[in-house]
RNA sequence: GACCAUAUAGCUCAGAUGGUUAGAGCGCUACAUUGACAUUGUAGAGGUCCGUGGUUCGAAUCCACGUAUGGUCACCA
C-alpha cells in the first residue's frame, strides 16, 4: 500500500519550513507571495519528496485490502468483539437482518442504498460500544427465481421445465442461484459492508426449511391454515396461482359489446366467459327491473342455443354502469364468484388451465380464448343479439408480475391462512396482549402498529399499512411452481396429514405444490437465528431485532408478513423500528431499467469513483421514504470530497509530532484553538442526534460542513499561520475519522492506518462522546470572539475584491474599534495573513482613518481599506449607499417589529432580546456607514 | 373513487416544536495557481418559498380550498 506512513519523513522537512515561516514574523503561505531565498532550498526537497507520494486518494488500491483485513480480523462478528475485549458482553444489543438479496442475478443501485444504509448504522452501533449484529443472507425468491431460469432455459435451448422435469429442472435452478449468489456476496463486500458472514443463511437451506415446515404445522393446527376451494389469479403461461400483490393491472382499451340476452341487455368486455352464463343479476331497488322478482326464471336464446336463465337481485351490482343487468361467470371472475358464494349458485368452468376453451363452448371447445372472442361475436352478431360496440371503452387488465403472463381467474383449491379466525396466544410478550388471550391476525397486525410497539419510519407510511391491513384478505400460501419449500403435507385418498415428517405407511404422496416464498421470507426476524421456538443463545441477544430498513416498495409483501408470522409463531414483535427508504431513480427522475438503458451499476461506479464516493452519494440529499435521483456527476463530487479528506488528513499528518490515539481535548493556546474545539464538540452533539433520529443525510452533511468549511478553509490555514498545533490537530483527526468512519469506512481506516500504525483498526475504535463539561449554553463567548475575527477577514476579502486588488498584493487596514482592541491585537497576525494585510492598525481612535479609503461595517467595527489616493470617489459613494439601501430596509423593519405593541405584549422575551439585538447592531451598521457616506 | 406524499435558486435538495435580511452542493461569473489538495482557493450573481384565502403580534413552516406531479388501494359486468 502507498500511504502516508512515507509522508511522516517528509514531516523533517515541513517542521523546518514551519520554523522558518514563523521565523519571518510575517507568517504567510506561499500563495501569497515569494519566499526568502534561505527557504527555496527546503521548499524544493519537499515538493520533490511529495512528488513521489500519493497526492490523490486512489480508492482502488486500498479497498480491497482493507476489506480483507476487517473480515479476517473477525470484528463483524459481535462474539469476536466481546472474546476480544473489544465489546461488553452486557453491552446494549443492536441487530439488524439484512433483507437478503434475491438470488435472480447482481446487486442493484437499491441494493446499494440498503447496504449504505444498514453499514451506516452497523458500524456507528458497534462503535458506540453495542453489541452489533448485520446478518446476511439471500432469498430463493420462488416465482423469482424459477421464471428467469425458465425464461432462459427457453432462449437458449427451446425447452420448457416440462421438458426436463422436475429434478433436472431444480438443478438448473439451483446452479444459476449458487452462481448468482456467489456474485452477490461479491458485490455487498466490495460495498464495505460489515456483515457477518459466519451467521450467513439462505432462504431455502435446511434449517430455514425446518423453520418452515414447523411453522406451517403449528399454525394448521391451531386452525389458522387451511385448505379450500377459492378463487385464485391463475396464470396459464407459468401454470401457477400467484397472489394479489403479485398482479399487476394495467389500463387496455378494449371494444365493449352489448348483447341481448332475453328481455335483458346485457355488457362485456370479454364474451368467450359467456357459454354458462345463466344468472342474470340486477340490484334489488333498481325501478327499471322491479317487475322481475329474485328467482324468477326465463328461457332465451344465447350463444349455443336456448338457455334457462335465473333472476338473481343483489346489491354489489351498481346500476348507473351499463344497463344496470349482468350476467355472471363464477368460475372466472372474483365479484362474480362472491355473488354466487352469497346465493349459492352453481358454478361452472369454461376456460381450462391452459387458456383454451372447454367442451361447454361446444363448436369454439380447444380454441384459445382470444382467437375466440372475435369469432363468439361473429356468431352473436349473426344471430341478431348483438346490440351495439363501445370502442372506446378502457379497463384494466390483470398480469403476473413476474412474466407477464395473462391472468384468468380459476376457482382452484389451494392453502390458505385464515387471517380473521380467533386463536389463542399461549405466549405473549407483545404489551397489551396477555398469555392465553384470544385475537385473529389481523388484530395481531392492527395493534402491535397502533400500540407503537413497531414504529413505521416516516409514519406517513403508517396509513398504508392500515390502508392494506384494515382491508386484509385471506393469504394464499400454496403456488404450482417447482422452486421453493414444498408444501409440507402429505395425502392418502382424502386423508391429509400436515406434520413436519413425511407419516408411516404406505400410500401417502407428498403435496407437489411449493409455498409462497413470503411465507419463509415472513420469519426473516427469527429463522436466521435459529428455529421457530427460540432458544437459541442469538435468539435471546438479538431478536427482536433493532430496525428491518428497506424499500418502502415491499412494506406490504413483506413487512406485513414479518410481523404476521412472528407475532403469531413467537408471540413477539419481529423489530422496533422499520425505516422504509426511498427508489434510486435516474437524473430525471425516471426508474433505472435496462430500456431506458440508464442503469448505474454500483460496481461500476465504486470502481470508477470509489466506494466511499458511491455511498455518501446515496446517503446525503435523500430522506426517508423519499424517492432520490443519482448521476455520475454528484458521485463525482462526493469522490472529490474523499479526496479532500485524504489531503486534510495529508497536511495535519506533517504537522502532528506524535500521532496518538489515546486523545483527551488539549488545552487551547488560542482563541481559534477555542473556536475549533467548541465547533468539533457542538458537531460531535448533533451528530449522535441526527443519527439517533435517522437523518443519516443531515448528519453527513454536518460532517461535510465541518471538514470543509470549517476545518480546512479556516483552521488550517490559521494552524499555517499560528503553528504549533501537533496535540490539537492529533485530536482533531483522531475524531474527525472515527466520526466519518460509517459513512466512508474505506478511506478513514486507509487513513487510520497510515496514521496510527500500531493502533487497533478504525472500525473497533469507540466512537466520540459529546463533551458536556466544555459546552457553553447559549452565548459562547470564544466562538463569538473568533466570529468577528472570521467576519473581518471576510470583509477585507471582500473589500479587496471589489476594488480589484491582486490577490497577492499586501494592502494598508486600519480597523477602529472598541472594547475588542485586545482580542483583536491578540489575533492581528491572522488578520495579517488570512486576508494579506501589510500594514495593519488596530485603533479606537476614529481619526486614524486613511484619507482615502473603502469601508466596512462589522458589527460595531469600521474597516478602513486604504486606497493610498486610488479612490475612486463616485465608486466608493456608489458602493456605500448599495450598502446603506441594504440595511436600511432592515433596520425599518424591526424597529416596527418593536414598536409593535401586540408584538412586545406576546412575543417570548427571548425573542425580544434577539430582535433588540439585531436591532441595536443593525442601527449601529447603519449609522457608520452614513458616516462614512457624508465624510466623502 | 378513497387515502398518502411532493411543490423552496438554472439543477439536486436542507430548512423538529411558527420568531433566519430564507440556506447548502452542483452549475454560472470574475480573479488566482510551485502551496496538504486544480479532485483546489477567494469573492460574487441568482429566490413572489405553487396559487388564493384564513389563524396569529409574527407563516416557507399551522388550517381550508384550488392547481400540478408522483404513489398506495379499490372498482371496471
Amino acid at each position: 500500500m502507498p500511504s502516508m506512513k512515507e509522508m511522516r519523513t517528509v514531516k523533517y522537512y515541513s517542521g523546518l519550513l514551519q520554523f522558518c515561516q514563523r521565523s519571518q514574523k510575517l507568517a504567510f503561505s506561499s500563495y501569497f507571495g515569494s519566499m526568502g531565498c534561505i527557504m527555496t532550498m527546503f521548499q524544493i526537497s519537499v515538493y520533490v519528496f511529495m512528488k513521489e507520494l500519493p497526492k490523490a486518494y486512489e480508492p482502488f488500491k486500498y479497498e480491497e485490502n482493507i476489506y480483507k483485513h476487517w473480515e479476517e480480523s473477525g470484528f463483524f462478528n459481535p462474539d469476536v468483539c466481546i472474546e476480544k475485549g473489544i465489546t461488553d458482553k452486557d453491552a446494549e444489543s443492536f441487530s439488524i437482518v439484512l433483507p437478503p438479496p434475491n438470488v435472480t442475478g447482481t446487486l442493484h443501485i437499491g441494493h446499494a442504498v440498503m447496504l449504505a444504509i444498514e453499514d451506516v448504522m452497523v458500524r456507528y452501533h458497534r462503535m458506540k460500544g453495542d453489541k452489533t449484529l448485520w446478518v446476511p443472507g439471500t432469498d430463493h425468491a420462488a416465482i423469482a427465481t424459477q421464471e428467469k431460469v425458465e425464461r432462459m432455459l427457453w432462449n437458449d435451448e427451446k425447452k420448457t421445465r416440462h421438458d426436463l422435469g422436475r429434478e433436472v429442472f431444480l438443478k438448473r435452478v439451483e446452479d444459476f442461484a449458487q452462481d448468482s449468489h456467489d456474485r452477490i456476496v461479491n458485490q455487498a463486500k466490495r460495498m464495505g459492508t460489515s456483515l457477518d458472514w459466519s451467521r450467513e443463511y439462505y432462504s431455502l437451506d435446511e434449517d430455514r426449511n425446518l423453520a418452515v415446515r414447523t411453522a406451517f404445522n403449528i399454525m394448521y393446527d391451531m386452525g389458522l391454515i387451511y385448505r379450500g376451494d377459492r378463487i385464485v389469479n391463475w396464470d396459464p403461461k407459468m401454470q401457477s396461482n400467484v397472489s394479489d400483490i403479485e398482479v399487476v393491472r394495467t389500463e387496455e382499451k378494449a371494444p365493449f359489446y352489448y348483447f341481448q340476452y332475453g328481455p335483458f341487455v346485457i355488457s362485456t368486455a370479454r364474451p368467450e366467459t359467456k357459454f354458462g352464463d345463466k344468472y342474470v343479476v340486477m340490484h334489488p331497488d333498481d325501478e327499471r327491473y322491479a317487475k322481475y322478482k329474485h328467482g324468477d326464471t326465463f328461457e332465451c336464446e344465447w350463444i349455443n342455443g336456448k338457455v334457462t336463465a335465473t333472476i338473481i337481485k343483489d346489491d354489489s351490482v351498481d346500476p348507473a354502469f351499463g344497463t344496470g343487468v349482468m350476467t355472471i361467470t363464477p368460475w372466472h371472475d372474483a365479484t362474480d364468484f362472491f355473488i354466487a358464494e352469497r346465493h349459492n349458485l352453481e358454478k361452472e368452468q369454461v376456460i381450462d388451465f391452459d387458456g383454451n376453451l372447454l367442451p361447454v363452448a361446444e363448436e369454439f371447445a380447444g380454441m384459445n380464448i382470444l382467437d375466440a372472442r372475435p369469432k363468439i361475436v361473429e356468431k352473436l352478431k349473426a344471430k341478431g343479439l348483438l346490440v351495439k360496440v363501445d370502442e372506446e371503452y378502457v379497463h384494466s387488465i390483470a398480469t403476473n408480475s413476474r412474466g407477464g403472463g395473462l391472468i384468468e381467474p380459476q376457482i382452484m383449491k389451494q392453502w390458505w391462512v385464515d387471517v380473521k379466525k380467533k386463536f389463542t396466544l399461549e405466549h405473549s410478550h407483545i404489551e397489551g396482549i396477555t398469555d392465553g388471550q384470544d385475537v385473529s391476525l389481523q388484530e395481531l397486525l392492527q395493534h402491535v402498529v397502533n400500540t407503537k410497539q413497531i414504529q413505521i419510519l416516516p409514519d406517513r407510511f403508517e396509513k398504508q399499512y392500515f390502508n392494506w391491513v384494515d382491508n386484509l384478505l385471506d393469504w394464499c400460501l400454496s403456488r404450482q411452481i417447482w422452486y421453493g419449500h414444498r408444501v409440507p403435507a402429505w395425502y392418502r385418498g382424502d386423508d391429509v396429514y400436515v406434520g413436519i415428517d413425511a407419516p408411516e405407511g404406505e400410500g401417502w404422496t407428498q403435496d407437489s405444490d411449493t409455498l409462497d416464498t413470503w411465507f419463509s421470507a415472513g420469519m426473516f426476524s427469527f429463522s436466521p437465528f435459529g428455529g421457530v421456538e427460540g432458544k437459541s443463545e442469538d435468539q435471546k441477544n438479538y431478536h427482536p431485532t433493532s430496525v428491518l430498513e428497506t424499500g418502502y416498495d415491499i412494506l406490504t409483501f413483506w413487512v406485513v408478513r414479518m410481523i404476521l408470522m412472528t407475532t403469531c409463531l413467537r408471540g413477539e414483535i419481529p423489530f422496533k423500528t422499520v425505516y422504509l427508504h426511498g427508489l434510486v431513480r435516474d437524473e430525471q427522475g425516471r426508474k433505472m431499467s435496462k430500456s431506458l438503458d440508464n442503469i448505474i451499476d454500483p460496481l461500476d461506479v465504486s470502481e470508477k469513483f470509489g466506494t466511499d464516493a458511491v455511498r455518501l452519494s446515496l446517503m446525503v440529499g435523500s430522506s426517508p421514504g423519499n424517492d432520490s435521483k443519482l448521476s455520475e456527476e454528484k458521485i463525482g463530487s462526493y469522490r472529490n470530497f474523499a479526496n479532500k479528506l485524504w489531503n486534510i488528513s495529508r497536511f495535519i499528518l506533517m504537522n502532528i509530532e506524535n500521532p496518538v490515539t489515546d486523545v483527551k481535548r488539549p488545552e487551547a493556546q488560542t482563541l481559534s484553538d477555542a473556536w475549533i474545539l467548541d465547533e468539533l464538540n457542538l458537531v460531535i452533539m448533533h451528530y449522535h442526534l441526527y443519527i439517533k433520529k435517522y437523518s443519516f443525510s443531515q448528519a453527513a452533511e454536518l460532517l461535510q460542513n465541518f471538514t470543509w468549511n470549517t476545518l480546512a478553509d479556516w483552521y488550517l490555514e490559521i494552524a499555517k499561520i499560528e503553528g504549533n498545533k501537533s496535540e490539537i490537530l492529533n485530536f482533531i483527526l483522531n475524531n474527525l475519522l472515527k466520526l466519518w468512519h460509517p459513512f466512508i469506512p474505506f478511506v478513514t481506516e486507509a487513513i487510520w492506518q497510515s496514521v496510527y500504525e500500531s493502533a487497533e483498526m478504525l472500525m473497533v475504535q469507540k466512537m466520540p462522546l459529546f463533551d458536556k463539561e466544555h459546552f457553553v449554553e447559549g452565548a459562547n463567548v470564544q466562538m463569538h470572539g473568533f466570529g468577528l475575527i472570521r467576519d473581518i477577514i471576510t470583509n477585507i476579502r471582500s473589500l479587496r475584491s471589489e476594488k480589484n486588488i491582486e490577490p497577492g498584493k499586501e494592502v494598508g487596514i486600519v480597523i477602529v474599534c472598541g472594547e475588542e482592541q485586545a482580542m483583536l491585537d491578540e489575533n492581528a497576525v491572522l488578520i495579517r495573513g488570512l486576508a494579506r494585510v501589510g500594514s495593519l492598525t488596530v485603533t479606537g481612535d476614529e481619526s486614524a482613518k486613511p484619507e482615502q479609503a473603502s469601508t466596512a461595517v462589522v458589527g460595531s467595527i469600521t474597516l478602513h481599506l486604504d486606497l493610498a489616493g486610488a479612490i475612486d470617489v463616485d465608486v466608493e459613494k456608489t458602493r456605500l449607499q448599495k450598502e446603506i439601501d441594504h440595511v436600511s430596509p432592515y433596520v425599518m423593519q424591526l424597529e416596527k417589529k418593536l414598536s409593535n405593541k401586540e408584538f412586545v405584549d406576546n412575543a417570548p422575551e427571548a425573542v425580544i432580546a434577539v430582535e433588540k439585538k439585531k436591532l441595536n447592531d443593525a442601527t449601529q451598521k447603519l449609522t457608520a456607514l452614513q458616516e462614512q457616506l457624508a465624510m466623502l
